[in-house]
DNA sequence: AATTCGGGGCA
DNA sequence: TGCCCAGAATT
């Protein structure tokens, strides 16, 4: 079914040379580099899932500083943990971290595991991050499979298999084990990210000053451009949503805390509820055709009747907020009387301005902050 | 095997 | 806009 692998040991040898070469000389600089401590190491991999180098690096800052040790992840307070991944998305690698971090402290002496399969049995710790743990902090023969080094074997080997299929990855598991420093793992892997991060790149791959050029099947038959061969993903699924503001008499707003499981679990954003398509079509449409910067009221406007919901409620502005697999668009309206509304649901709370930073936002409530605060300024 | 998890960088 | 990113867990 799938090609064999017809390089001679000389051939492997010469190549593993030439991008371990490559890499001594132009691998970048960054922090988790600065040693192979496997809790650095880990806490890179993790953070550095579907997430560029550049949004990494001041999270993983001041994620080392705040929990300097497994034993300080693993003891960690929960509101802090969260904290120090606000922002940076899939909250659930964190979680998983630190249940890893206890496991580890009570099943491994508090240090990182050195064989593959303890290292694997790790919450959160998958195929990939498993096998960078382990070639760089263990020098353990392992490949590192993720999207940069899929893209470099596509070309490298002109293979045509659909990277977004699960299967996929075990062709790659093959030719990278195959072909990749038994004396080097760790450089090696590191040397294949570097070369897909700013080398081997999606679009416009610069071939010329590729250390691994000669050994490449798709520059030497020049169809480059057809690898690596992907399915395209689906459309984010559009949401719709109003969002309340509401004030009480003493000047605190109301927050919502989002159950323990979905999307942004346990995270605290403005009450919303979700609305048809054709109420939100209604408002924003009319949001659209007025000024706004001194807010609208619905009322004025006879609406009264037909937008069901957001009557009464000055509207603030629209927030919307791509994530991968939905699109969320949010009115967000104020409560245009300074209403005395009380609430007694246990997941909810009064909370002033100025407290707020002690909250766990994600990106759609900041934007929605960040509304109110512009109108409360005007 | 398909879906569900965020958010930003960049043409 | 659409694609990609040092993916893993869940269903």
């Amino acid at each position: 079914m799938s090609k064999e692998i017809t390089w001679t040991q000389e051939k492997k040898t010469s190549f593993q040379e030439d991008l371990l070469t490559w890499y001594r000389l132009e691998k970048r600089d960054l922090p988790w580099r600065e040693s192979t401590d496997p809790y650095r190491v880990w806490v890179s991999e993790i953070m550095l899932q579907q997430t560029q180098v550049v949004t990494v690096i001041p999270y993983f800052n001041r994620f080392m500083e705040w929990f300097p040790t497994i034993e300080a992840l693993a003891n960690a307070n929960e509101d802090k943990l969260l904290k120090a991944w606000e922002g940076l998305g899939y909250y659930s690698r964190v979680r998983n971290m630190q249940h890893a971090a206890k496991e580890i402290v009570k099943t491994f002496d508090g240090k990182m595991p050195n064989k593959i399969e303890d290292i694997l049995s790790l919450k959160g710790v998958g195929p990939y991050t498993g096998g960078a743990i382990g070639s760089i902090a263990f020098s353990l023969p392992e490949p590192a499979i993720d999207g940069n080094v899929m893209r470099v074997y596509s070309r490298l080997f002109c293979l045509a298999d659909d990277i977004a299929l699960p299967k996929t990855r075990k062709v790659f598991d093959r030719y990278v084990r195959d072909t990749m420093s038994q004396s080097e793992p760790g450089d090696f892997n590191q040397a294949l990210m570097d070369l897909g991060a700013t080398i081997c790149t999606p679009t416009k791959p610069s071939c010329e000053t590729c250390p691994i050029q000669a050994y490449c099947e798709a520059k030497k038959t020049n169809t480059i451009s057809k690898y690596p061969v992907k399915k395209k993903k689906e459309k984010a699924k559009p949401l719709y949503y109003v969002a309340d503001i509401l004030q009480n008499d003493t000047g605190a707003f109301l927050l919502e805390k989002r159950p323990s499981d979905g999307l942004l679990a346990d995270m605290w954003t403005f009450p919303m509820r979700e609305v048809t398509k054709k109420d939100y079509d209604r408002f924003s449409q009319i949001y659209d055709s007025h000024d706004v910067s001194t807010g609208m009221v619905a009322e004025q406007l006879n609406l009264y009747d037909e937008v069901e919901n957001i009557k009464d409620k000055n509207l603030l502005g629209i927030v919307t907020h791509i994530f991968s697999h939905r699109k969320w668009h949010i009115l967000v309206v104020q409560d245009k009387l300074n209403g005395l509304k009380d609430t007694h649901l246990t997941n909810q709370k009064w909370v002033y301005l100025d407290e707020f930073p002690q909250y766990v936002f994600p990106k759609p409530q900041q934007k929605m902050v960040e509304l109110l605060k512009k109108s409360m300024n005007n």
